[in-house]
RNA sequence: GCCGAUGUAGCUCAGUUGGCCAGAGCAGCUGAUUUGUAAUCAGCUGGUCGGGGGUUCGAAUCCCUCCAUCGGCUCCA
């Protein structure tokens, strides 16, 4: 007999070697029919796989992300069966489950495929489905292993069985598929009712640009076909949040062939949305002692030798710009540090003048590689809400603490409550990719780790993450399809203040090196609106938005009445236009609905006669009639209470 | 940069066995209408069919090439 430990504390006692479905039908017979697979002492075993000793013993269902990721990852099998059978001779990568579905990674050979095979190797999948062919986990020596996957050809298969362990390799069989695979999965394919393959990309045979690229194939599945049909829904509403969507009909942004890839032209609309989040930000620098200063848009390219960005991107840049002067050259702004760098040494310091923390809505140009443009949120050319810190080591945790704090603010304001915070070291196998001694690195690290800590955040941790100067605390916030982004970013740099030579004379009348915090709470102005657009839908906060307000006259006879409310609006610091076309007002409705414009302010004969306007939320509808002024109450008090609400 | 797909008017899209002057809706312009809470009516304008090259009697349609966009990979100071 073993003993087995339920989450609730129970425990229960059967035969050795009984199997996690048994278990589940001893508890119930609704939870057999649903179970995907279990955790027996912290390991995710197949359900039919015999259990020999006492254990904590977990159960989970497409509820449990445990039991979607067993569903998955059988998914991504059952698709590789199918694709063997109709591309006899393909061979595979890695095939995992990922967090909305699956995907294999397949050498295709000669055969060319795309989205049109799609469907064929859907309805492969569900006749295996149909077939019911047990799925069966065995065990094999390392030289059976390899000495399957010689016969078959299969050398990535090869080069994942040399990685292995001998004892611990499996294989999963059904029907003629056989694949190399660490399991879990479901003991056989019936739970898969509906598959989907979403899309088809190349992919690196693991991650390494040197090496051959697979074809990757994207698919999701679920246990219920009415799933599947309501997940495509939400994709299709996401798409509709899509802010290069957004952001050409809501005129906000657009681009150019003429002036070129990757380099964003901001419409009116979308300037004042962003000047709107520079003016918050400044405001609350302002707040917390930072000066803000201005840097031209090239520099020479010696201050990016000194820097080492030269070095580790040079080639990889726009090439430096030449004058007439034999031998000088100039590199358009990648980033904003040295030239902060070089405004802290422009006077000797003082350890009572620190921390200077010195700003810049500066704007860089980095040559992105093409296949990486996307929209606002990977660009050539970005402004970043930039600025450094220099202080005294022991000032560190405190002014990261506070950048902390800025950061959170606006992330509050803005009602980003979806984000996760990263810690990115440094890869200690791969310290050549990175500046400066272990001793300094290991500084920087522990300073960040402690501050997250300090402010009570909730960290991931990312090794290799780091920028080569040093390690960084990144805030991600996932995209309308789930992509993720770094929006804000911290990071302790006590290189940089090394490389430009900086000081500051302490208490002790002595030099000494300050330290640095590169921070931007935004990221870039792009990204950030990119994602600002994502979040709201496009249905901006009252005190962002471009247009606030546009005034519907009924009819021509009352534009000079709207006109004076529109006047009288501006006094109030309102922003907003008015519909002076020939169009009946249900059309001026409708137009204002669609260009989310929040008060639409209607004015006929009634209105000009009591000298009211008669309001219209967006999406919500008529408000009535009211005075001028309760309108302009009502409006302020709304700006009022978004911005002092993230106060608290 | 790599793999795959896509590219027709300002926008959304028709137009594939290659064949008359390339179509629609919206937007725009002109006129009529003077309108009360999500599309008033009529007329008109607008396109090197992404660029270039080729095949052909004939190319939006087939081929090559370049560019851009989309989905990923890689990268992201």
């Amino acid at each position: 007999m073993i003993r087995i430990t339920l989450p609730d504390g129970s425990v229960r006692s059967y035969d050795a070697g009984i199997t996690s479905l048994d278990i589940a039908k001893s508890i119930s017979e609704g939870l057999a029919r649903n179970v995907l697979s279990a955790k027996i002492n912290g390991q995710v075993w197949d359900l039919n796989r015999p259990i020999f000793e006492d254990c904590n013993f977990q159960l989970f269902t497409w509820n449990d992300p445990e039991g979607k990721d067993t569903f998955w990852h059988t998914s991504a099998h059952l698709m590789a069966a199918a694709i063997e059978i109709l591309y006899p001779g393909v061979k595979f990568g890695i095939g995992p489950s990922i967090e909305n579905g699956f995907y294999y990674d397949i050498d295709f050979g000669n055969y060319t495929i795309s989205s049109d095979d799609f469907p064929e190797i859907e309805s492969k999948m569900l006749e295996l489905v149909a077939a019911k062919h047990p799925l069966v986990r065995r065990e094999a020596s390392k030289t059976e292993a390899l000495d399957y996957f010689t016969k078959k050809g299969d050398e990535y298969k090869l080069e994942l069985i040399n990685d292995l362990e001998d004892g611990t390799i499996t294989f999963y069989e059904s029907g003629n598929f056989v694949d190399l695979c660490r399991g879990p999965h479901l003991p056989d394919f019936s739970p898969i009712k509906a598959v989907k393959l979403l899309n088809i990309a190349g992919a690196y045979w693991r991650g390494d640009e040197s090496r051959k690229q697979l074809t990757r194939i994207y698919g999701i599945s679920f246990p219920k076909k009415k799933e599947l049909d309501d997940y495509l829904v939400l994709l299709e509403e996401a798409k509709k949040r899509d802010h290069r969507k957004l952001g050409k009909e809501l005129e906000l942004f657009t681009f150019s062939q003429n002036v070129g890839q990757g380099l964003p032209l901001w419409l009116p609309k979308g300037a004042a949305l962003r000047e709107r989040l520079e003016n918050f930000l400044k405001k609350v620098q302002r707040e917390y002692g930072y000066s803000q200063v201005v840097t031209p848009h090239i520099g020479n390219v010696n201050l990016y030798k000194t820097s080492g960005h030269y070095e580790k991107y040079g080639k990889d840049s726009f090439q430096p710009i030449t004058t007439p002067v034999e031998g000088e050259e100039f590199l358009l702004k990648p980033m904003n540090c040295p030239h902060h760098c070089e405004i802290y040494a422009s006077k000797p310091h003082s350890y009572k003048d620190l921390p200077i923390r010195l700003a810049e809505f500066g704007t860089v140009y980095r040559y992105e590689q093409s296949g990486e443009l996307h929209g606002l949120t990977r660009v050539r050319g970005f402004t970043q809400d930039d600025a450094h810190i220099f202080c005294m080591p022991e000032q560190l945790k405190e002014e990261f603490c506070k950048v902390i704090d800025i950061v959170l603010y606006i992330f509050k304001t803005l009602d980003f409550k979806d984000f996760i915070t990263q810690v990115s070291l440094r890869d200690p196998e791969n310290k050549s990719k990175y500046i400066g001694s272990d001793e300094i690195w290991e500084r920087a690290e522990s300073a960040i780790i402690e501050a997250a800590k300090e402010r009570g955040l909730q960290t991931i941790t990312e090794i290799g993450e780091a920028a080569f100067y040093g390690p960084k605390l990144d805030f991600m916030v996932k995209d309308a399809i789930g992509r993720k982004w770094q929006l804000g970013t911290i990071q302790v740099d006590y290189n940089l203040p090394e490389r430009f030579g900086l000081e500051y004379i302490g208490s002790d009348n002595q030099k000494h090196r300050p330290v640095m915090i590169h921070r931007a709470p935004f990221g870039s102005m792009e990204r950030f609106v990119a994602v600002l657009i994502e979040h709201t839908a496009g249905k901006f906060p009252l005190w962002l938005t471009p247009e606030q307000f546009i005034i519907l006259p009924v009819s021509e006879k009352y534009e000079e009445y709207a006109k004076k409310v529109l006047s009288l609006l501006a006094d109030f610091d309102l922003r907003g236009s008015m519909d002076n076309r020939n169009e009946k007002i249900g059309r001026k409705i409708r137009d204002a609905e669609l260009q989310k414009i929040p008060y639409m302010l209607i004015v006929g004969e009634k209105e000009c006669e009591e000298e009211s306007i008669s309001a219209r939320r967006h999406g919500e509808g008529d408000l009535g009639s009211m005075k001028i002024e309760t309108f302009v109450q009502m409006i302020n008090k709304e700006i009022k209470d978004i911005l002092s609400n993230s106060n608290n």
